[in-house]
RNA sequence: GGGCGGUUAGCUCAGUGGUAGAGCGCAUCCUUCACACGGAUGAGGUCACAGGUUCAAGACCUGUACCGCCCACCA
């Protein structure tokens, strides 16, 4: 491993990440082969689009991932996570022939064949991008496995889904009203509908009765579909219309009779109370129809245009034959009024093409089935969410499914297995078979339309391992740890894997499912390249903040707690200052570990020693807890914090004392050296999941062992010892010179005068504080420091009490005005503390009733602001 | 219409029923030999609102308001 490149002074991720990168893979870290003796770890990433490149949410996403992994090999596991990307069928499709309409061509244009060959060369060129934008996210994926759902392999694990799927009977084949784009020209699924309101309006259309019957006025937005009614529907109990049911209405323009009939379904609230029955294009409508045996009628082509039947509309588009139509109900006295009306639209989340609902031949997989065994595994803690909240929106939905339309008429993807006969028989299986098994036709067909992009992807834990053969990989890998992706696929692609899992595996796929948040602009805008609002997360890291930065920027805002997650640059100053910081922090290491070799151990540590490392045990523990509960926020915080706040401004600070003292020993400096070193190393395994490529940098310039980080190990927190007397008696250090530079700021003492305070402390802390009070002394700028006894005389200062330290400091004459402020600043907050304790010790109810340790504990504080406040006042009155 | 999040310092957010926190920003001071991408000290909060439970509520319960997401979509 090289060593490393740069001690400058400020951090450069530019010249350290892509170079420590290229190290790991020639090392084969992120391969992991199947060993048996070790026990494995798994993650399958959510498979990004060919089409896409990299956003903010995949880095994110894949950050939590990398840390994963990365953590639990550190931990030992044989850690394993496979990328790989998806065909992605209709959002390829939309980019490519966008692409072809420039040409002023159609996919029809090319036909299949070449069209599918464009698509293989769009592939080629743009599926490798989203790889090397992965990498340069310092992403460890086991590149040796990566997986295209088009792979030879895959495809026909996927072929093979679907045939079993067939021969137990769980797909059926029909005619179905389904979500069709008009300008994609295929179904979509119903989960990527885009629903948006829209403003429109509400015609009020005149119906006549037929043989002099009463007429009927109906309200409907969509004119067009007239043409296409075949009856009325009003509710059975509506007073207004019981003499209509059972009679004929004309529908306008088509002059046709249709029957006035009475369904539930129908609100009588909204509009006239009477609904235009169009089977042919609404779904509600095709359900009334179908329930009372009425006909189906269609004046809508598959593109969306009036058809040949519709006289004088024909050929027209749907939204210019609704005006026409609107017109000429108008020329005929037949619209009573037409009112503006809000309502949604559902539009293709692909193209945003108004989609339209439209009966064709479909394939669907019976579901109910399926989803029976993924409801059970999660509601037996099989497979757990994280946030725990998802389970309940995964049960709510999964016991709702509806039938999975899979059939999508495109041409890039998984064509559907399957062969027609003349006779309208269909059979399933690799080949062609030579004739029809039920009528022994031989003129067959192979299905035109593909699979859903996520009945495909549905297949991906396991398919990816080798299924349906029983390799080494699946039976190894098999079942994965942990799913992590965002909410926006649950329905779509976590349920299905679990449903798949179960169903071709017996088991579920994963255990835990962890969803992160989604990443929003600064004012929570959704990101979105088309609003201009996107962030390429690339472009900062290449802007010099590197890819550690932006992970760590991420991971620190990535909690359990909230949905959403707001990025902005100024998260990214903060993480390159704090790189920055510990880059420097470990140049000073480095400065002070001449001679050092950690085999030689560390002698015995000072309190100060005793304090960091008992910190650092806490640190570890935190952090591993975090890591394991998926609450990689407080992994993150507590890293930074620990960091920043006590090893760097208060050990290293307290360390220079000693170092930087003429009559240093040897065994003083070498367990000095141990101390830092250990503290260091250990914080940078400890983070290196989260910043894998700064840490690995430091680690390297450090006395270690082993050849990478990557592969070292994870500090092991049990081992670690926490050292609450030191903990408790640093503490008190920190806070005599805390008051102390606190005093002097109040003041507004120059920093050149070396002060000359008095502490006046009980015997234990006076003793601690004596042995200590070069530390105090230096940090506080204090070289006239005294540590007294409890009783000594103060005449003419100002002062505090600090942790049960009196800290005290003669005040000149002109001083006096800005000291007395402050000690009765701290007085008053004093008094007003103590008047709350007071009230509650008062109270026989809390003394009552509170548990023993709080009443204590107040009992405590109770005392301790009565000395503070006899102290202040004390002082006050010394002061003069 | 139903469900789920959120509402805490100017901003972004932590917060396990027991003295309200961090980072940034702001103010004052400091170019001390790891770091000015730094150090020190401060100011700044009726924890959205209204009830309730409790000795004790930012945390628990019930409502309300606003912001956001998801589901269902009355033509």
């Amino acid at each position: 491993m090289a060593e490393p490149k740069t001690d400058a002074k400020p951090y450069d991720p530019l010249s350290v990440e892509p170079r420590r990168y290229q190290e790991w893979l020639a090392r084969g870290y992120f391969h992991a082969p199947v060993d048996p003796s070790r026990e494995p770890y798994s993650i399958m990433m959510p498979l990004p689009n060919i089409t896409g490149t990299l956003h903010m949410g995949h880095a994110l996403n894949h950050t939590v991932q990398d840390l994963l992994t990365r953590w639990r090999r550190m931990q030992g596991r044989n850690a394993m996570w496979l990328p790989g990307t998806d065909h992605a069928g209709i959002a390829t499709h939309v980019v490519m022939e966008r692409e072809l309409a420039k040409q002023g061509k159609t996919r029809f244009d090319m036909g299949r064949e070449t069209f599918l060959e464009f698509a293989w060369q769009w592939k080629e060129k743009y599926g490798g991008l989203i790889y090397s934008q992965i990498r340069r996210m310092g992403s460890g994926c086991d590149w040796d496995r990566v997986t295209f759902t088009m792979d030879p392999a895959y495809y026909d694990a996927v072929m093979e889904c679907f045939l079993r799927l067939y021969q137990k009977g769980a797909i059926y084949y029909g005619k179905r009203m389904i979500h069709w784009c008009p300008k994609d020209l295929t179904s979509v699924s119903e989960l990527e509908v885009d629903h948006q309101p829209v403003e429109t309006s509400l015609w009020y259309v005149r119906y006549r009765g037929a043989d002099r019957g009463p007429d009927v006025i109906i309200a409907t937005q969509r004119p067009e579909t007239i043409l296409a009614d075949v009856a009325v529907a009003v509710h059975p109990d509506d007073e207004r219309y019981r003499n209509l049911v059972g009679r004929l209405v004309i529908v306008p323009i088509a002059n046709r009779p249709v029957p006035v009939i009475a369904d539930r379904r129908v609100d009588p609230a909204f509009g006239t109370g009477a609904l235009k029955i169009t089977p042919g294009h609404d779904p509600l409508d095709n359900e009334i129809g179908a329930d009372h045996d009425l006909p189906v009628m269609v004046v809508l082509d598959e593109g969306g245009r009036m058809t040949p039947e519709t006289g004088s509309y024909s050929g027209m588009d749907r939204f210019e034959a609704r005006e026409a139509v609107a017109r000429d109900l108008d020329a005929a006295g037949l619209i009573e009024k037409r009112e503006p009306y809000k309502t949604n639209v559902g539009r293709c989340d692909r193209c945003k093409t108004i989609l339209e609902p439209y009966i064709t031949d479909q394939w669907f997989v019976r579901v109910k089935e399926l989803a029976a065994p993924a409801i059970e595994a999660v509601r037996q803690g099989r497979v757990r969410f994280h946030p725990e909240r998802w389970t309940k929106v995964y049960l709510d939905w999964m016991e709702n499914i509806h039938d999975w339309n899979i059939s999508r008429r495109l041409w890039w993807g998984h064509r559907i297995p399957v062969w027609h006969c003349a006779n309208g028989h269909h059979m399933a299986g690799r080949e062609a078979p030579a004739r029809c098994p039920a009528c022994g036709g031989t003129a067959l067909t192979q299905e035109e339309q593909i699979l859903d992009t996520w009945f495909s992807s549905a297949a991906w834990p396991f398919a990816t391992l080798g299924w349906p053969k029983q390799t080494p990989d699946l039976a190894y890998f098999y079942p994965t740890s942990v799913l992590a992706t965002g909410r926006d696929i649950i329905f779509l692609w976590v349920v299905r894997m679990i449903m798949f899992g179960l169903e071709f595996m017996g088991d579920a796929p994963f255990t835990d499912v962890y969803i992160n948040p989604t990443v929003l602009n600064i004012e929570g805008k959704r990101m979105s390249k088309s609003l201009g609002t996107g962030l390429d997360p690339l472009d900062y890291v290449e802007q010099g903040y590197g890819a550690d930065a932006l992970r760590f920027a991420l991971t620190l805002r990535c909690s359990q707690g909230q949905q959403d997650l707001r990025f902005g640059e100024k998260m990214l100053e903060d993480v390159r200052n704090f790189n920055n910081k510990i880059w420097n922090a470990a140049r000073f290491v480095r400065m002070h570990l001449e001679g050092f070799a950690p085999s030689a151990g560390g002698g015995t540590p000072a309190l100060i020693d005793r304090w960091i490392l008992s910190r650092y045990a806490r640190l570890a523990r935190t952090v591993t807890e975090s890591l394991d509960t998926f609450e990689f926020d407080k992994a993150a915080r507590a890293l930074y914090d620990f960091i920043w706040s006590e090893y760097c401004d208060w050990y290293l600070e307290l360390v220079k004392v000693d170092l930087y003292r003429s009559s240093l020993e040897s065994a003083r400096r070498r367990s000095i050296q141990h101390t830092l070193w250990t503290v260091l190393e250990g914080t940078m395994r400890l983070l290196h999941p989260i910043m894998p490529h700064i840490t690995e940098e430091i680690w390297q310039s450090l006395p270690h062992q082993g050849e990478s980080i990557v592969v070292a190990s994870w500090p092991e927190s049990n081992a670690l010892p926490i050292d609450e007397d030191a903990e408790a008696r640093i503490g008190t250090v920190m806070a005599v010179v805390r008051a102390i530079r606190s005093i002097r700021a109040d003041l507004g003492l120059p920093p050149a005068a070396q002060l000359a305070p008095m502490l006046r402390a009980t015997a234990d802390a006076k003793s601690m504080l004596e042995s200590h009070r070069d530390y105090v002394a230096t940090l506080a700028r204090a070289s006239g420091l005294t540590i007294a006894g409890d009783g000594s005389a103060t005449l003419g200062t100002v002062g505090t009490i600090a942790d049960g330290v009196g800290v005290l400091l003669a005040v000149s004459e002109t001083d006096r005005p800005r000291a007395r402020k402050r000690l009765e600043g701290e007085l008053r907050a004093a008094r007003a503390h103590l008047e709350r304790t007071r009230r509650r010790l008062d109270d026989p109810e809390f003394t009552a009733r509170a548990p023993v340790e709080v009443v204590e504990e107040e009992r405590r504080r109770d005392q301790e602001l009565r000395g503070r406040e006899r102290l202040l006042q004390r002082y006050l009155e010394d002061l003069g």
